[in-house]
DNA sequence: TTGTATGCGTTATCAT
DNA sequence: ATGATAACGCATACAA
């Protein structure tokens, strides 16, 4: 693979055209008025030699910066792989690039290498996906020498960090209320990590029980992944009791709809379970998953539109928020007489 | 948000050390010998003032870039998205960053404008997730001013590009023999887009089962995701003769299944199912999915060597293959009798 | 071992 | 409307 690294530069396209170089960066910007002539000229030039501009060279000398940068823990995950498209959508469309830095581990010195190596860019900005304590972390830990938003599971407390979040609550809240109406004493929940205390699925989900009076069940804690659902699930299977269950999200509804499937116990007939973020396989699952659909690609985009407005009109809304919807489909329905 | 925009620079450094400005930078690349007396107060002055070497200056003046840009489709489907986090998983162990540009349209404006905004960064090398045409296309268009390798779903012609792939031509033969040695007939395919003719999971199954002289039924096209193999399954519903369907990935896999079982067909017991990829719902689906296996983060992981060692060692091995492993579970078996 | 000076590709300021 | 020239932050050849 030979490589032809012989990279035009805008004195290559001047020499081209015939013009001086701050004519060609002229007519390149468009802010300054260029005779038509000269500006034909110039862009023959570009188009003949592939000129493109070095995004280096400008942000150094004009500050301007083309770049942001998005702190995620992994891009594997649905809601982070949906939220970054959401991001890179909409930053492409406003003009930037978008880098990706994958935050894995809590400990501090991971994650300040993480930043650095980010802002050794030339950055406009960075965007952090805040859905667990790890993005909180990284958050904290940001410097405040570079504008940053966060797409995050919950509101945050006002006055920091402007961010746009998917009201976590409200959607644990209502899949709750929902489950108790349909006559079920109580629900359980298996639960994804959480971020803050007070936030989130859980809490939404807590508050909905307390509201109704309903005993609250300890909670199950998991990951992320189907297994985990899984595992954590052989622990609801000796409690007989259980009617219903709330999941932190669809891959843990699967992993514990098939603990009960795999012990004969028939869904939602015998245990009604929803899940949490309607991902695709989400209406195809036998039963289909009743769950809260969450527009993480949205999400992505409403963080990008916080912090291009930031850029470009020196402020941003403090938050964003984006309620969830419950979608009823099979897993859920009321418990046996 | 007010931000700190003081950004120190190199110079900052050695005023605050005492010392001229090239030491600072020889302390920090580490390949000049400096006193350990200056060194100690430069290292203090850099901790002390938060310093970050600024990535942009230094690749103009040095050439040296840090930066890979990955080139792909889309950020959300499994494949893809965890593609990415291998690639970006080994390039930050090897101290670059990772720029991803979403090729969204097979517009030839849209491609070129992807590639526009990704190389006017300074780029050590550009990878592209040649999964579909699209990638195709894209790899197609890359200029060679830049060192690029790509992550494909299967070998590409000798002497282009470097490349690490998934031998998917591997995975679908097997699992077809597999299918046939259960003692099926033939077995039907709901394919994904394809790349190029002859090559990835269709033709491995078609060529299984030319050489067991089996007939090949016509090939149902789909896209990626679950509703669209639910879709194409409604023709399948109009066939009773089939009792084995190879499926593209996973999703397609159980909307497919979904058809069956809407209308009250079982999987295995009246046609046998098997997926692709082996993504993580695969194991939890009822029944769990028999399925290729495909490791996409090692695959990135790969991907990324090829570009380091051609960055580092000047050349690259032409391709790196991986084969995938049929893992067998419940959703595939015996035709009835 | 350390410091000074030059230049990377571009924008912006200043003349013309 | 156009052209010369000075930065931008840094690495490096060269001088000391």
């Amino acid at each position: 693979m030979p490589l032809d690294r012989d990279v035009p530069g805008i004195v290559d396209v001047a020499e081209k055209a015939g013009v001086s170089l701050s004519t060609v960066s002229r007519v390149l910007s468009g802010r300054t008025p260029v005779s038509d002539r000269l500006r034909q000229k110039v862009e023959a030039a570009v188009a003949e030699l592939g000129y493109r501009p070095n995004a280096a060279a400008q942000s150094l000398v004009s500050g301007r910066r083309s770049t942001v940068a998005v702190f995620a823990r992994n891009t594997i995950r649905y809601g982070y792989a949906a939220t970054l498209q959401g991001i890179e959508e909409a930053a492409r469309a406003a003009g930037y690039v978008v880098m990706i830095a994958v935050v894995e581990s809590d400990d501090p010195r991971a994650i300040a290498a993480a930043i650095d190596g980010a802002l050794s860019q030339p950055l406009a900005g960075a965007i952090v996906i805040e859905f667990d304590d790890l993005g909180v972390q990284t958050l904290a830990a940001m410097p405040k020498t570079v504008p940053v938003v966060a797409a995050a599971g919950a509101r945050r407390p006002p006055g920091e960090v402007p961010h746009a979040f998917l009201d976590d609550y409200a959607g644990g809240y209502e899949a709750t209320k929902y489950l108790l109406a349909q006559g079920h004493r109580t629900v359980h929940h298996v639960a994804i990590p959480a971020t803050r205390p007070g936030t989130g699925r859980e809490w939404g989900w807590r508050a909905a029980l307390e509201e109704a009076g309903a005993s609250v069940p300890a909670v199950l804690r998991a990951n992320y992944s189907p297994t985990s659902g899984y595992d954590v699930a052989q622990t609801l299977l000796g409690m007989p009791e259980t009617t219903a269950v709330l999941c932190g999200n669809d891959e843990l509804a699967i992993g514990v709809a098939r603990a009960y499937q795999e012990v004969g116990r028939r869904i939602p007939d015998d245990v009604s379970i929803v899940g949490f973020d309607d991902q695709p396989f989400a209406r195809m699952w036998t039963p289909a998953l009743t769950t809260v659909r969450q527009d993480f690609v949205d999400l992505g985009r409403r963080t990008f539109a916080l912090l291009g407005s930031w850029l470009t009109e020196g402020h941003s809304s403090p938050d964003s928020a984006v309620t969830p919807e419950l979608v009823v489909r099979e897993s859920a329905g009321a418990p046996r007489a």
